[in-house]
DNA sequence: TTGACACATCGGAATGTTCCGATATGATTC
DNA sequence: GAATCATATCGGAACATTCCGATGTGTCAA
């Protein structure tokens, strides 16, 4: 161990607060039960408004929202189709944030919702 | 094209709606440019409340609410040394979220503001 | 045209977040 | 002891988010 106490040299070249800002915004976008779960079904196929909603378990007007929330910060496209709407992701950085999502709180495959750090 | 109007067999393994709140709860509490830029500085080494409130150009006493916030939901530590507190990463995960972060985002080297996809 | 269906939008109540000045605590130095 | 420095906490104003019922829009079938 090398003087772990001296503040270290490098400062660790940071990302400007602008793009920061950026950012959180779009992790605050992320950050909702419901609207973890859309992105987390759209990430394996797609799905409309009505089939999402179920899966939340809320009425579908509220799915409507989250999905326009979604679609105006760019993460989610839309396609007509009937008098139904599929919505598909589209933003593909979204799968390695749901990855890291993932690995964290339990994997759909491995469940564990307790957490060990 | 092979049927892809067709409703996905497979749906795709859910994780649990409890533990996407867990993960929702710390995206938020990530979701904000000044917290971020913590993380960034930490993932580098240890610093203290006054110099992360320098770098995030913020008072001391608002660095150290956003500190409290993420200590409280187990992604920092600190250590107290004479009259300075030291904080560190104690969720590893934050890492790998971290670089996707600036994946999308202008990472510190090769900044891009605008995003592209 | 009428009715039913799928989805979207509006308005508002309840709740949560962010930020700030003021003040408190605890360690160091004089 | 008193003064100073580094952090932490409190109370409250301003603002944003979430959720809900009600209503609007567009599509399809009879």
């Amino acid at each position: 161990m090398v003087d772990t106490k001296r503040k270290p040299a490098r400062l660790p070249k940071l990302t400007s607060l602008e793009s920061l800002g950026q950012a959180a915004e779009c992790l605050k976008t992320l950050a909702h039960p419901h609207r973890l779960r859309i992105v987390q079904m759209l990430l394996g196929g797609r799905y409309t408004v009505g089939e999402l909603a179920e899966a939340c378990d809320i009425p579908s007007h509220m799915a409507s929202e989250h999905l326009r929330l979604m679609q105006r910060c760019g993460f989610l496209d839309m396609e007509k189709e009937g008098r139904c709407v599929y919505y598909t992701i589209a933003e593909p950085h979204l799968a390695s944030i749901m990855a890291c999502i993932e690995a964290r709180f339990g994997s759909p495959k491995s469940q564990r919702t307790g957490v060990s750090a």
